[in-house]
DNA sequence: TCTCGCCGTCCACTATAATCGAACGACTTA
DNA sequence: TAAGTCGTTCGATTATAGTGGACGGCGAGA
C-alpha cells in the first residue's frame, strides 16, 4: 500500500489467523489448516504447536481447537469493567421491574457489542447473549450510540461496515439514518422494531459520562408490546431512571 | 536448551506474553510494556502495533488495551458448545424449580472453569460468573468431574496445581481427598460446604459422555441451607434428574 | 513563553528465528 | 499386506523479528 508502510509482525498476525480459522472449523489438525491456510504442513505445524503453550488452544489427540481461555479472558475483562460493575445492580433491578429483557451495550470495532443481559420474567428468549456483536444502525442502543458520536465518525462507520439490512425494516439510507439520529438526539432515547429480529423491538438510550458516549442500555420486548405508545413511555421513564442512576454511581462511585 | 528441542515460535509466544501484561495492567503503551518485559521499546511498539490490527487489543490514543474481542470470541465458543446448547433450558428449569443458583461447569488445564450459571430467586449473590475458574479440589463440581478421571490423571493435576487451601475447610492432604473421590463415585454425586467460600456450600454431579466425563453440574446454596440432609437429598434428587435429561438429550439430541 | 524530558512512532542494519521440503512412525482403509 | 492418510520431526535457507537511534508532539516547570 503505502511506501513507507508500517512495520507488521507476520508471524503473529498469522498466529491469529489460525485462531480465527480454528474458530471456523472448530476442530482440526495440520493438514487442514495448511490447506486452508495455503502453507507447508510444518509451518501450520509450529504454529499449532506454538499456540498450545499459550493455552488459549488446546491440543487434543492431534488434533487442536480453541480453549475455554477465551472465555477466561473475555469473562474477566467484563468483570472488571468499571461500566458492568456500576451497572450490574440497577440492571437486575431494571428487569424485575420491567419483567423485560434487559441489556448494557458498549460500541466497539464499529459495531454492537453487548456486554451484558438481565432477563426478565416476561421476557424474549432470542438467543442474546453478552459478547455477542450486531451492526449499529439496526437497533435502538446501537442508534442510541450513533446518534452522540461526532457526525465525522458516523461517516466512517457507516463506509467501513456499510448499511447491510437485517430484516425489511433496516434502515439502509444514510440520509434516513442521519435524520433519525438527529431525533434520538432531541428527544434522548432511540425506539425501534422489527429492524434486527422481525417481531423484537426495543427502547435505548444512550449512556453519556464526561462528554462521551461510554455505552447504551436498552430494553426488549416483543414488537407488539413496544408498538403500545404508553407501554413505550413507560418504559423509557424506567429506563432513563436506571441510566441516570448509572452515570450518577460512575461519577461518585467508583 | 535441549538438543532435540521443540520448535516454539518466539514471537507468537511473546504476543501473548503481552496479552497477559495488558491484562494485569489494563492500559499502556509501548514504554510500559517495555520496561515490564524487559524488552526494547521499538520492539514492543512491533507488537502492540500488530496485536492492534488483530482487533485483539486496541489503540486508544498511543495507549493500548485488551478489547471486548476476547469475549465476543469466548462466548460465541460457549454458546455452539454443544454440551451448552443441550443443557442451558434444562439448567433454567432446575434454578427456577429449586430456586437456587445453578452452575454447569467443565474441566480445562487442569482448572474447574464455569461455563454457565442460572440463578434462582433466593440464589446467593458470590460474584461466580460464566468464564470463572476455581481449583478442582475445592469445590463439589470439580470433585465430581475429578472423582470420574483416571488415578494418574489425578494424580498428573495434584502434581501440577498442588492442593493449595482457599479457606480453613479445603481438603488439603491427598490421601483424604482420594479418599472422597472413591466415596463420589460410589454415591454418584459430590458434596462440600466451606472449602471454597466461607458460607457457600454446593452439591455437584458429574456429566459422562461416552464413558467419558464431560463436565458437572452444581447447586449453589448459603452453607446453612445445604448442611440440613433432608434438603440436600431433594436438592440432590432434582439434579439427578436435571443430568440425566441432559445425558439423554446429549445423546439422542444434537 | 520557552525549555527540558518523556512519550509514541518511525527507520535501517544485523542476526536471529520462521519457513519449507523431505522423511519417519502410527493409523486407517483397500 | 500395501498404499494412503495423518501428526510430528529435522536441518538448511532466507525472510523477518530485534535493536538503537532519531523524529515530532506533548506537558511540566522555570
Amino acid at each position: 500500500m503505502t511506501t513507507g508502510g508500517t512495520p507488521t509482525m507476520t508471524s503473529v498476525l498469522r498466529a491469529f489467523d489460525i485462531i480465527a480459522v480454528l474458530w471456523e472449523v472448530k476442530r482440526a489438525g495440520p493438514s487442514e489448516i495448511a490447506t486452508r491456510m495455503s502453507i507447508p504442513k510444518s509451518t501450520a505445524h509450529a504454529y499449532l504447536r506454538t499456540l498450545a503453550e499459550t493455552d488459549y488452544v488446546v491440543n487434543d489427540g492431534g488434533e487442536y481447537s480453541l480453549s475455554y481461555r477465551f472465555l477466561m479472558t473475555g469473562s474477566r475483562i467484563k468483570h472488571r469493567n468499571s461500566l458492568f460493575r456500576v451497572s450490574e445492580q440497577l440492571l437486575a433491578e431494571l428487569a424485575v421491574e420491567t419483567d423485560e429483557l434487559v441489556t448494557l451495550v458498549v460500541e466497539q470495532h464499529d459495531e454492537t457489542v453487548i456486554l451484558h443481559t438481565e432477563r426478565g420474567d416476561r421476557s424474549l428468549e432470542l438467543g442474546l447473549y453478552s459478547g455477542m456483536t450486531t451492526p449499529l444502525h439496526t437497533n435502538a442502543t446501537g442508534k442510541a450510540i450513533l446518534a452522540q458520536l461526532p457526525d465525522e465518525r458516523v461517516g466512517e462507520i457507516i463506509e467501513t461496515q456499510g448499511l447491510e439490512p437485517v430484516t425489511e425494516q433496516t434502515i439502509t439510507d444514510e440520509r434516513v439514518l442521519r435524520s433519525e439520529l438527529a431525533d434520538i438526539r432531541d428527544a434522548g432515547h432511540a425506539v425501534d422494531w422489527n429492524q434486527q429480529v422481525v417481531g423484537m423491538g426495543l427502547v435505548g438510550i444512550p449512556i453519556n459520562i464526561d462528554e462521551q458516549v461510554a455505552g447504551a442500555v436498552g430494553i426488549v420486548t416483543p414488537t407488539e408490546r413496544i408498538k403500545n405508545e404508553e407501554y413505550r413511555r413507560t418504559l423509557l421513564q424506567k429506563l432513563q431512571e436506571t441510566v441516570d442512576s448509572i452515570t450518577i454511581k460512575y461519577r461518585y462511585g467508583h
